[in-house]
DNA sequence: CTGAAAGCGCTTACAG
DNA sequence: CTGAAAGCGCTTACAG
């Protein structure tokens, strides 16, 4: 490969001449660019970013911290983050981390050791013992009580308004399938529920609260339970799609039609809700402008360019489709 | 953060020796590796990867080539490409081309700019004009007639299997709906399929021929077409599980029971397959290890340490769910 | 507008 | 086993 050195050589001017017609062209003569891009053209020189990066001591790149690359609500917050760190001229390394802490700080590390230059962490754990002042935004399902900035939805509004809707359909009777309880995100759907059933004076009961992962399986085995209850929920809101997928498999080998003896609601609005069958009543969530406004924030936070906002709320919306309907139980 | 040399002014040794400390500790004493280790304990020194990078000539990263990395297939070989770069100690640089040529060069010449070791492509396009000599692992869907090493499956095969087995449950009038023509998997498929045809000495019906895209959408649209013909096919065989869950949901809003009426069959396996309704009959595909062995082989490749194989196939594995049965129209 | 020079933080032949 | 020194390919104050 040519080298800076040898453009130099053949346009017969210095290497810093080179790199100026390259980073600061306006810094250089017309004259002398047209000699240095003609020097270039025949040398066929690519610049060393490596070298660059190293020399101007920031990676321009950034890794993006995520529990499961295969999920699909995670997939597509990662193409957000991707076009726009492309167009940000960022890279993007991934970290697939299974949830596993170990995996996170070794990425995390990334940075201290230059190989990038910030971080997104699309889970609920601050990958650094202490606050360090690493460049970080966390997003999705974000920590309390950090100095991270965070991209997030309003969980519990969420929730509140899926268990809103059920009630406003008729249902008392209704479970709720959670995600993992250490995820901020399944606490706060959690006490969106609660208070909705406080506000219409729907009694809590405890064992409608049923503990899943986030897996079709546990959706599956939630509703086995839930249902052989002796008055079982006539309405069962499930965290996630994958869930509330496997509450509706789960839910037809027990015989039962949904809506009408049961409704079934997810949440995220995954590609699969419009084509299962019924169509999933769910929360649709900008899974990609999560990606995109993290890494434009994370831009900001990295190069000081821009206002920080320390916690931004984004929209979602309550998609009705036919995996629910009204309470025919009473 | 301390560098290297803040290390060696406070253990009293020279660079070199810290830096072999790290390296190759083997080459140095034991009392002077514990006077080292502990200064690089007290600076809390993490040694800057980037320079060592730029020194060594290598970066330790590769770039994987992706059309869309929210493709519920993809993500997955992707996580497979992810683990095994995790266990050989690189890392894996996110390549979204969204199928676009300028993006697939933009992220292809990052090895030409130092930034990234080899490439995976999981596209049927070569990103560089002509025979490079840049590392490179073509995966999935593999172009033909070029230096590089693949891995992938034999696709004619694969679809040959499922339609044999359509055959074989009376099937005579099949229709395939296709991916995009220019990618070489869709051809092997369609090949596949005709030769199945051929040997069991069915008439090939090029009206049986739709194609489609790889989306939801192309097997709604696919089916609605094929479903109007006087002679409508009994069974139709799609080249991917999103278009297949596409097909039973415009087959049902026809009021069409599946598999009574209508035999649908896809390819792929993925997740949801086993849980749309009626589960969907398909190609199993090891998607994670397409990743995992495109690293590795990759790895060989960058590092000329082991034998190169130029083509690899994988196995596949034919699923029987009950969104196919016996033919019942004659 | 241009060039000479320093230097980013490492690694590694080379000499001892 | 250890150290002095060169150098990877750039960028950027500084001087002119």
């Amino acid at each position: 490969m040519a080298t800076i050195r040898d453009v130099s050589k053949i346009a017969g001017v210095s290497v810093a001449t080179v790199s100026r017609t390259l980073s600061k062209p306006d810094k250089v003569s017309a004259k002398t660019r047209k000699i240095v891009n003609a020097a270039i053209l025949e040398t066929n020189y690519k610049p060393d970013i490596l070298a660059r990066n190293f020399r101007t001591r920031k990676s321009s790149t950034i890794v993006v911290l995520v529990p499961d690359i295969a999920n699909p609500f995670f997939s597509r917050v990662i193409r957000g983050i991707e076009q726009t760190a492309q167009s940000l001229d960022y890279a993007v390394l991934l970290g697939d981390t299974q949830g596993d802490r170990g995996r996170e700080s070794t990425y995390a590390n990334m940075v201290n050791t230059s190989q990038a230059d910030g971080i997104i962490q699309l889970d609920s754990h601050n990958p650094f013992e202490n606050n360090s002042n690493v460049p970080i935004v966390n997003v999705c399902d974000c920590i309390r009580g950090t100095d991270m900035p965070t991209i997030e939805l309003d969980n519990a509004a969420a929730a509140r308004k899926m268990t809103d809707y059920l009630i406003s359909q008729g249902h008392k009777n209704i479970a709720i399938i959670t995600g993992t309880l250490d995820s901020t995100i399944t606490q706060d759907r959690l006490s969106g529920y609660k208070e909705a059933l406080k506000n219409a004076s729907i009694k809590f009961n405890p064992n409608n609260i049923n503990v899943g992962d986030y897996s079709f399986l546990s959706g599956m085995s939630a509703t086995r339970m839930l249902m052989k209850y002796q008055a079982p929920p006539t309405a069962i809101f499930c965290m996630n799609d994958e869930m509330a997928i496997g509450a509706i498999k789960q839910a037809k080998l027990m015989g039962l039609k949904i809506p009408d003896d049961i409704s079934i609601a997810g949440f995220d609005n995954i590609s699969f809700a419009e084509y299962c069958d019924p169509p999933l009543t769910t929360i649709s969530q900008p899974a990609e402008e999560f990606g995109s406004k993290a890494m434009s924030m994370l831009y900001r936070v990295i190069n000081q360019d821009g206002a920080i906002k320390k916690n931004t709320f984004l929209d979602f919306e309550l998609i009705i489709r036919n995996s629910t309907g009204r309470n025919s139980h009473d």
